[in-house]
RNA sequence: GCCUUCGUAGCUCAGUGGAUAGAGCGACCGCCUCCUAAGCGGUAGGUCGCAGGUUCGAUUCCUGCCGAGGGCACCA
């Protein structure tokens, strides 16, 4: 349930303070670093020792003051003086500044700074002055990328595997755009290619069953429940008109071979194989039986079906595309044959055993790949690197390519294509996401009974769903609890963060009610209230969050944006729980404390955007 | 066999070339006359898979070994 905030919603402009000025803490870091700088130059003058970078870090612990860095440990050796030493003969280098309060040198020689609170306080300003701004570049002048995820087949609904990619490519694209970059969402349908004959060849059986007819179904079609469903649509589409009998299908066609109990790997692979081509003959009887309009039909129902409840699923995630690009409208737009000619023309295919190869050795991959078929039949490779030219040719000049980690072998293929074709090594910037398991098992689309992202959806709810998947790194395996992710208790990690939002909506709500008032310019003289180790956290975390979204982007790591949010909503609740924020007989302190907490809310809200979960204002 | 991702608390997972390695859940002990207890505070629990190497310093980087997942198609 949402409801409007009755402080207003959208954040109040806060006047600076003229007096005293301070520069924010997000920008202390840069004049830390500078003020370093100067006194590295002083310690390094006369000396031919290398000079170092500066790292300059946030420190874990309070006591340690803001900011620390490693610089004298970094200079012990080159300059064949003891760490300490030389940190004091930086420190004594360093150019005074009001910001800094205190340094000191500790440890075995790190450097502390202790800043001015007056800069992390106007933090408060800037967050409300920017609201769902801050933290944001939407600039779009760092450079121009398109992220290709999902891409699931039609040819079935989308497991929690999918849904895992979904969510991270989701969220890196709403992170790439919100650091500075020019981001297009695409999904690549494979709609071409044998394993929409098998989705067809299922669908069309399923249907003569639905008629009336009586005849086995082959060990390597899709069995599962929606193949059903889709024959069911497709005889209340087309009537019995597409119906051919039992007899007729089966008429000269050989028993499918099984696998008998107790076979070893080998005779399994082969037989399996074997079913295989039992399919294939299968799929060849119904184009003859039904003539190529008729199992065109068949087909694009089915494609249709499947991907309807696709796009009907990631709507319900809340996951949108820029396009939706047809692998079939891609062949047949002739683009394929146009790719294939200019890998021809620069010599970089060659035909051998009836088949066309390309030259992938040459760059990097493990052997040469084929495009064409000895059958005729272009390889999936081969239309996916039409697909990739075109993406190149469509002006994106990196293309990141988000796949489950099983398609790690496929990486160096397609970047030897892009690299034949452009010369270009880096344009593609691939995200491998690491298999979902869950506490049933694996899931395969042929097992029948797998449980799908809609149910997932529907159970636990898009944003437990999502914030599930983001809490783990994309690139460690995830197991997915899904008792977990159903509970609506507050054991389900989403809820910590959501409250803390909701608790502050709460708190504007209960000052309305009390006839009381709150104004961001009448908080802007009362910030210096803000003096408890609470505030100093939370002040602190808020100076943070640019820093987090960029370097959450740089390392494609959405997760790491999950777990400032937890650190935000830990600050905010151990806050609560000590103060509280409406001070009856001290309206300044309870001004300035209202600021705190409305950036504090703005500040969640906002991450919770970049990862796709609402900020409820009640719960 | 080769390539790859990994091995951190009972479980699920963060993290880092540096100062006592963190969180959630689970266990135990506390906290609602007070802005939502979907919360807070505290205790217990770890030879960071094993062995070497590089380094002032390694859980982090390198090598080997053990163990787990994934990939090595004229499938997609």
């Amino acid at each position: 349930m949402r409801r409007p905030a009755k402080d207003g919603g959208e954040a109040p402009r806060l006047q600076s303070a003229p007096k005293n000025f301070c520069p924010p803490a997000s920008s202390m870091k840069t004049q830390l670093q500078e003020l370093l700088a100067h006194a590295l130059d002083q310690i390094l003058a006369g000396s031919d020792a290398a000079r170092p970078a500066i790292n300059l870090d946030a420190t874990k612990d309070a006591k340690f003051g803001d900011f620390q860095t490693n610089l004298a440990l970094q200079l012990a050796k080159p300059l064949g003086k003891p760490p300490r030493a030389v940190a004091e003969a930086l420190v004594a280098a360093l150019p005074a500044s009001a910001s800094v309060t205190k340094v000191e040198i500790a440890g075995p020689g790190f450097i502390n700074f202790f800043l001015n609170r007056t800069a992390f306080q106007n933090v408060i300003a800037d967050v409300l002055a920017q609201g769902a701004q801050y933290g944001r570049d939407d600039s779009g002048t760092k450079g121009r990328i398109m992220v290709e995820f999902v891409s699931a087949n039609p040819t079935g609904p989308m497991h929690v595997g999918h849904g895992r990619n979904a969510a991270y490519g989701d969220s890196i694209a709403k992170l790439l755009a919100a650091t500075g970059w020019t981001v297009w969402r695409e999904y690549y349908i494979n709609d071409a290619g044998r394993q929409v004959d098998i989705l067809a060849i299922s669908v069309w059986l399923r249907y003569l069953e639905l008629c009336g007819e009586t005849l086995p179904f082959p060990k390597r079609g899709y069995p599962a429940d929606y193949i059903r469903r889709t024959a069911a649509a497709l005889r209340a589409t087309v009537g019995d008109t597409l119906k051919r009998s039992a007899a007729a299908v089966l008429d000269g066609v050989y028993a499918e071979p099984q696998v008998p109990d107790g076979a070893s790997d080998a005779d399994k692979d082969r037989i399996k194989l074997q079913q295989e081509a039992y399919a294939d003959v299968l799929i060849t009887r119904a184009r003859a039986l039904l003539g190529d309009a008729g199992w065109e039909t068949v087909k694009q129902t089915a494609l249709a079906e499947q991907l309807g409840v696709i796009k009907k699923t990631l709507a319900d995630f809340n996951v949108g595309f820029d396009q939706w690009s047809s692998e079939a409208a891609l062949v047949k737009s002739g683009f394929v044959q146009k790719a294939l000619k200019r890998l021809a023309d620069k010599g970089l295919t060659y035909e051998k055993d009836g088949a066309l190869w390309m030259r992938t050795e040459a760059f990097g991959d493990e052997k040469d790949r084929v495009l064409i078929k000895a059958d005729g039949a272009a390889t999936y490779f081969c239309n996916d690197l039409a697909y990739h030219v075109d993406k190149l040719d469509r002006g994106w000049p990196i293309l990141m390519d988000v796949w489950g980690a099983d398609h790690h072998g496929y990486i160096a293929r397609v970047r030897a294509a892009i690299e034949a074709l452009t010369e270009r090594k880096d344009a593609l910037n691939v995200q491998l996401i690491q298999f979902v398991t869950l506490s049933s098992g694996r899931m395969g689309k042929r097992s029948g009974n797998f449980v799908t992202l809609q149910d997932l959806i529907d159970e636990a709810g898009t944003d437990a769903t999502r914030f599930f998947y983001l809490t783990r790194s994309h690139d460690q395996h995830l197991e997915f609890d899904i008792d977990l992710a159903r509970s609506q208790s507050n054991d389900n990690p989403v809820y910590y963060v959501q409250y803390a939002h909701a608790r502050i909506c709460r708190v504007f709500e209960q000052l309305a009610e009390k006839g009381g008032r709150w104004k961001a310019e009448d908080a802007a003289s009362t910030l210096h209230r803000l003096d408890t180790e609470h505030e100093k956290a939370l002040l602190t975390l808020l100076t943070r969050y640019p820093e987090v979204l960029r370097k959450a982007a740089a390392a494609y790591t959405p997760h790491t944006v999950v777990f400032y949010l937890k650190d935000l909503a830990e600050a905010l609740h151990s806050y609560y729980n000590v103060h509280r924020f409406l001070v009856d007989d001290d309206t300044e302190l309870q001004n300035a404390r209202l600021a705190l907490i409305a950036a504090t809310r703005q500040v969640l809200k906002n991450g919770l955007t970049i990862l796709g979960v609402s900020a409820p204002e009640k719960m």
